[in-house]
DNA sequence: GTTGTAATTTACCAACAGGTTAATTAACCA
DNA sequence: TGGTTAATTAACCTGTTGGTAAATTACAAC
């Protein structure tokens, strides 16, 4: 895989599971195990996303006896948010279309009211 | 993989080769010979990542003789636009913060001027 | 029909992703 | 000390990714 920042962030966030745990975690600070329980999967499974969340930045991790406690990190979501904005023009411009024609209806509207 | 819709562009977009092919069909329509010009891989990768990108919703194609135009369609990153702008609050909130520490110094600027 | 060009398909490969079970580490409790 | 809980590591398996080279399809131009 790409090692570039950008392709870390969006390949963690190319999986729901991850998706979940960081939308758990927007919520507050949490325990590897409370993260885990809304899954069917087992703890080294969760371990792992964990970890690739971690390595992209997403998340940070304290120490509290034998919890570790993760936290959001959302600072490399500034770099997606950027990144994507540059094309909202894009998927913009058929909606604009679109409000054109129904313009040119109701203009067409108005001519038949007359 | 997961197959989502959410998950499909966010996987589409973690490949740099990926994503410059869309800077590059955000200039308009073209072929893939014209769009693997620019990298240092063969012809039938770049076919590979169209069709990651095709599956994803973010190129179509048409046909022109043996050529296959490439467009963008960028209706999917809506969703992506979407979804990150949920955690905005969290990237920009230490900013916050060092706004209120800012404001708090030139506060104390001020007591000092008196 | 033959030749040239655009692009895809096929077959193959190495590396990686995402999951499992079992073992291990680390800390707390009593 | 021994037992429990939290979490990770290790070993393993399967399917997928990202690339290649070679063959094939499709069209155009002569």
């Amino acid at each position: 895989m790409a090692t570039d920042q950008l392709s870390l962030t969006f390949s963690a966030l190319a999986d729901p599971t991850r998706r979940a745990i960081l939308t758990r975690l927007a919520f507050g600070e949490t325990s590897v195990k409370e993260l885990a329980q809304p899954f069917k999967m087992t703890l080294p499974a969760i371990s792992k996303h964990l970890k690739v969340l971690e390595r992209a930045g997403l998340v940070a991790r304290g120490r509290d006896a034998q919890w570790r406690p993760c936290r959001l990190e959302a600072k490399p979501l500034e770099e997606v948010a950027d990144w994507v904005e540059q094309y909202r023009r894009f998927w913009e411009e058929r909606l604009d279309r679109l409000e054109d024609y129904l313009r040119e209806l109701q203009a067409q509207e108005k001519n038949s009211d007359v």
